[in-house]
DNA sequence: GAAAGTCTGTCAATTGCCTGACATTTGATG
DNA sequence: CATCAAATGTCAGGCAATTGACAGACTTTC
């Protein structure tokens, strides 16, 4: 893949495009794409950091797995979906990985190795910042999915969720505020992310498809009605 | 308060403890100590930053209220304990604060301003580092919390809060890891805590001091089993 | 084109947790 | 000491969401 694509594709971030343009430039310069078929795995918990990922193409997973003696259930933290970030968190602290992170079918990813974010920090500690910027902008949205989850009825939940597919989780840029009109994800994924049940999600979104908001597909959903969704996902 | 035993405090925290020495002297130099009575507001949600905060003596809670226009519940993320830090997610971004933060009972708080923070980091970029790992440190907590509350049923969460707790959620220094025996919270803020009904949590507490794990006080719990505790929030 | 796998759509049965209500205990306050 | 407020302890009724089970629709594979 060609660089000023990789660079266009990355630019439509909203961390990434406000970057200086030189830390911009290291990035592009020093990273590699890199493939991974449908369920591989990027890194798994407990791994050591081999450096962030961008996505470029398709849907990666982190998930995290039951660590209670017996699982098999496992909640899905979020699909990162291009052009977003991941895997900042060990880059501060060298700890292990918090989350596996897995291809959500066929993904192309950009990937900055460790030792070349060691390298730029080193010459230039201001980038220190840029990379504790990522951070805070994950962790706003996780309080506010914290938030939801502690107060909401699930229906607005899922609402909610939806919305937030559509509109990227707010990590686009300003320039990029379209919003994507079918959503390429399964009832079960859905549950997952949610942690609830599938029949439940099933239940909620026939509801919505009923009031017209929604027209559900095998496994993608097409908002119809966006801002009546907003309406919904509001209050009540 | 003397600066000597400010810094005794602080210095029981992982965080500070393990920062370089001409960090610590800064902050402590310019860093000023302010009390708060109970109930009393330290910031409010979408203020702007004002700088970070540790707690000296007492505790502080982090409230995220209900926005789903009628509240009145809301959902307490943690109460910070001494000697941990908070407020530092706008430190980087600038973007207002997320939640608000309550005297959960008198508190004194040593206060570093943004301004000096600002300050500090101009001089030495390298400090950008430095208060990244106090976000990661926290967001690794935050995810645990999320995980748990996804996938566990709510006695085990319950008897994980309390363990963390007794812990001091991990975050003091490993030369300070005498568990505290009372922890002095109430059921109702348990509740709050853990967004399940005062009621359950009641019920489940006076299930484990049948078990004789805890001893239930007003406004306190203290714990008489640590290991049989560790044991029932395993598994099963 | 048959077979196997995946996802959706719907049941009924069960339960975990909440709401609401009220009594009791403890601590603080005038 | 008397009163009030705050926190705990308990109960019953109700509901939302789970579990489990199964049928139908669509896809992929051999």
């Amino acid at each position: 893949m060609q660089t000023h694509i990789i660079q266009q594709i990355l630019g439509r971030g909203r961390w990434f495009s406000s970057l200086p343009a030189n830390l911009q430039q290291a990035l592009l310069k020093h990273g590699t794409v890199r493939q991974f078929r449908t369920g591989e795995r990027l890194f798994s918990r407990g791994d050591c950091s081999d450096g962030i990922y961008a996505v470029l193409n398709g849907m990666v997973q982190i998930v995290g797995a039951g660590k209670h003696g017996a699982e098999d259930r496992h909640v899905i933290l979020t699909l990162i979906d291009s052009p977003d970030w991941f895997g900042e968190i060990c880059l501060f602290d060298r700890q292990p990985r918090t989350h596996d992170a897995l291809a959500d079918g066929p993904v192309t990813v950009f990937h900055v190795r460790q030792t070349l974010l060691d390298q730029l920090t080193a010459e230039n500690p201001l980038f220190w910042r840029e990379f504790g910027l990522l951070l805070t902008q994950k962790v706003r949205l996780i309080f506010g999915a914290i938030e939801d989850a502690a107060l909401l009825p699930t229906h607005l939940r899922l609402a909610r969720r939806l919305l937030q597919m559509a509109e990227g989780y707010g990590i686009r840029s300003d320039s990029d505020t379209v919003s994507a009109r079918t959503l390429h994800v399964s009832q079960e994924k859905l549950s997952a992310m949610l942690a609830i049940s599938r029949q439940t999600v099933n239940q909620m979104l026939k509801e919505l498809e009923h009031e017209g908001l929604l027209l559900l597909g095998r496994g993608n959903i097409e908002i119809l009605d966006l801002e009546g969704l907003k309406q919904k996902a509001q209050l009540s």
